[in-house]
DNA sequence: TCATCATATGTGCATATACACACGGCTAAA
DNA sequence: TTTAGCCGTGTGTATATGCACATATGATGA
């Protein structure tokens, strides 16, 4: 059942505060996935890039600091970007630490994955409109900070 | 630098619509399966529980509609209930079908884990207040609805 | 009956997440 | 300077997620 603009009608939420927020980010990631595969890289991934373009060089811990993630995780998700070739990995002057730096590859998939990245966004702008967009963020960026 | 709740101020949202939300729901989840710890289950397994608890008997994939969750996915989540004994897997009348159902183990977990998962759920209404979490419910149930 | 189609499930592959532990190198205190 | 502790990284283990493909079986129509 789908309304005019090819969505469907919200689905009935579960008492459970934590299972509808984790559907509603499998949902959304599943989204910006889908939009952005004809750049071959994941929501997931074009957000290290993103965040690393800013930052780099820069060191893995300093790195999962920047972007909010598990240090191991962060490092576990750098593999498919160096098998691809987008990003290169190299000791740094303190020999405990590694140097994360974007190829030019990287550099060119960051650039065309930006663009369907900024569609997405518009998407969900138009989806839910502005106001209510500006809720949503303020209310996730609060639950961000249960934890700490 | 936290608050009188003992909880962190809120962290700057990423541009990313979709970033944010992947924060938030690791965070949450994160709340949630500290709470749960004692009970020796996760949200995401607490979750699977209870929804058979409602339905069983069931097969894997009708309780993966109901769950909306992927059918595969549901699969494989089932694998670390079943080696704890909370639940078993037996094959349906339909010799196609796997018949899902709570182990005596399961209920008496599911129980105790439910009692935890009470008090998540106070914290996080007691953190967002009532109006704001009615207010995030609807945003993420129509975010769901996004994707068929 | 039998060929065909639909349905239910399993699995290979890839990615994402994070805790516990180990290891090696830096740094500061004795 | 030695030593004790901190810091950055890697990895084993476990869970979670979902697509593509394979298999097996029920159901249906010629």
């Amino acid at each position: 059942m789908k309304n005019n603009n090819g969505h469907h009608y919200p689905k009935k939420p579960s008492p459970c505060n934590c299972l509808n927020i984790r559907r509603a980010s499998r949902a959304v990631t599943h989204f910006y996935d889908k939009i952005l595969q004809p750049s071959g890289v994941t929501i997931s991934q074009l957000s290290l890039l993103r965040h690393l373009k800013q930052v780099e060089p820069i060191t893995i811990s300093e790195l999962a600091n920047v972007m909010r993630i598990d240090r191991t995780t962060l490092n576990r998700n750098m593999k498919p970007l160096v098998d691809h070739d987008l990003i290169t990995i190299t000791p740094g002057q303190d020999p405990r630490t590694r140097q994360i730096v974007m190829t030019q590859k990287g550099t060119t998939t960051t650039n065309s994955a930006s663009q369907l990245w900024d569609k997405a966004q518009a998407s969900v702008k138009d989806y839910l409109g502005e106001t209510d967009l500006a809720v949503l963020v303020k209310l996730l960026s609060k639950l961000e900070a249960l934890v700490p």
